[in-house]
DNA sequence: AGCTAGATATGATATATATCATTATAAAGG
DNA sequence: CCTTTATAATGATATATATCATATCTAGCT
């Protein structure tokens, strides 16, 4: 993890306007000094389950994974999250500790701003409070709306539900590098590795998706939808 | 469902003071005035998917499950909840619908509260407010909590947490009557029901639970703790 | 560049789970 | 009270998934 400074302020932060555009000139200057920019790398963990929230963090870009480890020592990953969406849990308004890890699974960039700062901004303004109030609570509600999706599906179901979430939700585009290894895909969606990688390996036979090491293609939308809603 | 009144004042209610001791006389007043007594029965759904948001709900005494259906009409039970447990989500500050459906799975009374008036005391009061948005977010968090401890095992070791949940969380005594069908524990650990009702057997066989219809003695604790950990 | 640990890949086999079928039992409704 | 319908129980079988083994490939490290 890296400190840098791209953003002069939050006023010249695109990412700013869906949140902050309801802080006045004041607030925003309060936030902002003590505003830090973080960088991750692949792999770093970012917040570690168990640790003091004692700042509030924002996703600027990058792609993150919320994730706990099982008595067993095996990671299960609750959801994936991107810019745009909050880091922070609801916790920060009681001063708690983080209940999931969280970890950068490329490049990330993260706004982190002091807890008690932060507080002083919501006690003030009560329409910024609703706004991370919302924030905050789509990230439980993607959890729980992701487990409920995979739960519900067999493996050829859950991988196609995968693909169609990175396709549809984070890439926007049928053609992309898949950003995690095969191992947290199955970590992701309670499969174990192999299969994870057999069911990859034949919907390439079957040519719905094209596939070499990491870069994916999906040849055929309607047929891995197909996979997604009935298997 | 029917429309009770058994308690004159949130004064007067014993699941009051985890939550509503921070109001004051005249806040306590407004909230009573426009507060409704519910009274459901086994299998009444208190809320469905979808619904709009206009009441605080309060779960006074009885059980409920939060669940949601899938695509092929299938019940998934996201999690079960006892009295002092908050039923509303997060959305009553955003005025939105509810994101699961919940449904009494015994007789089970509620506290309705008018939305509005709710609203109005949230912002006149910041010490309720955080109480309230701790309880909110405590069923998120069991919900994410429940899937996460569900997912890591396999069938015997679900229906021994699941077993050790009701002893330990709901009842707090070894014997019980199981609240939910065999169906029902299928859907909240995601198995058929055959499955279900093998894997009771089985621990019945072993002596690690006696059980007649619906009645169940946990006999072997250290045992099913063992199986919940392991399986 | 060469080494090493992790990632990907695939086959063979064991195990877990679902499905189908049937019967018994209990609960709910007229 | 009897009839109907949901629940519970169990066996046989099919299918899905995990495990174990092994090989190749790849990225990071020195």
């Amino acid at each position: 993890m890296k400190t840098i400074k791209e953003i002069e302020s939050c006023n010249s932060c695109n990412n700013r306007k869906d949140l902050f555009e309801s802080l006045d000139e004041a607030e925003l200057q309060a936030v902002n000094d003590t505003r830090k920019e973080l960088i991750f790398k692949r792999g770093d963990v970012i917040r570690k389950e168990g640790d003091p929230i004692n700042s509030f963090l924002y996703l600027r870009s990058g792609l993150i994974k919320l994730y706990k480890t099982d008595k067993k020592g095996k990671d299960h990953i609750l959801s994936i999250s991107k810019p745009g969406d909050l880091i922070s849990l609801l916790s920060i308004f009681s001063n708690s500790v983080y209940k999931y890890s969280i970890a950068a699974i490329e490049e990330t960039k993260v706004c982190d701003i002091e807890l008690s700062t932060f507080q002083n901004v919501i006690r003030s303004n009560s329409s910024f409070t609703l706004r991370i109030l919302n924030g905050i609570s789509r990230i439980s509600d993607n959890i729980i709306e992701n487990q409920f999706e995979i739960r519900q599906r067999q493996v050829k179901g859950r991988i196609a539900y995968f693909l169609i979430f990175l396709s549809d939700h984070i890439y926007s585009s049928r053609t992309f590098r898949l950003p995690v290894t095969r191992r947290e895909i199955g970590e992701l969606i309670s499969m174990t590795t192999e299969n994870t990688i057999r069911t990859l390996s034949e919907f390439r036979q079957d040519g719905i998706i094209s596939m070499e090491g990491k870069s994916l293609k999906i040849l055929d939308y309607k047929r891995l939808e197909g996979v997604s809603n009935t298997g």
